[in-house]
DNA sequence: TTAACATATGAGCATTTATTCATATGAATG
DNA sequence: CATTCATATGAATAAATGCTCATATGTTAA
């Protein structure tokens, strides 16, 4: 009577992994993310970028921080964000594949 | 003064992808996938799998369907999921990349 | 047709989430 | 030091989301 499941991750691994694809489903993050990939640019650029608010963004911003998405460099009194992880522009690209078909 | 913004996609793209990562974005969702990449499996057999009720998976499976990520296919009084789409397994493995380092 | 089974669906509820406003923190400048 | 500028944060609110219960739909067999 042999269990033919194989290599289901952890249900640990499954919510950590839930937990990350939930940062990406949210477009405000997903235009930073965007606008980030194109190099790294402070609050206030980004939020006049995406037209939005400061605070929005950065509350934005620290939740890619928390998830080791975005990483943050001081200069001044200006915070420049970039991305933090090759991942993040291939899953991205994945995700695109799939919508533009 | 030229602008310096290249290839950021369309807002629309950009919920579209939104809407595509939320759907990733449910530990319940993706332990679906995830039994499913295993090969199909009827509404019971996963609600029985995952321990959770007909109901709940029925109501997840329906979000997958709409969202081109699996396909039913009805054998008499039962349906039999399957993925639908070969981006699914990259994109969950995209994401454990991430998670697991 | 009726009964039994498998799946789908709508309503209700509790929880999560994104945004905004007001304010706090922190750095540069006079 | 006080002021100004840039960013972060907490509370409040509205909207979205996942689950459950009850029930509807659809299929098979008696």
């Amino acid at each position: 009577m042999d269990n033919k499941k194989v290599c289901l991750p952890d249900n640990e691994i499954l919510f950590d992994l839930a937990d990350l694809f939930k940062v990406f489903g949210d477009s405000t993050r997903l235009r930073i993310m965007y606008t980030l990939s194109e190099g790294e640019a402070n609050v206030q650029t980004i939020a006049e970028t995406l037209g939005m608010e400061q605070s929005t963004i950065s509350h934005q911003l620290r939740i890619l921080r928390d998830n080791k998405l975005a990483r943050a460099r001081r200069d001044g009194k200006q915070i420049y964000y970039s991305l933090d992880d090759d991942h993040v522009k291939k899953i991205i690209e994945m995700g695109l594949d799939h919508v533009l078909e």
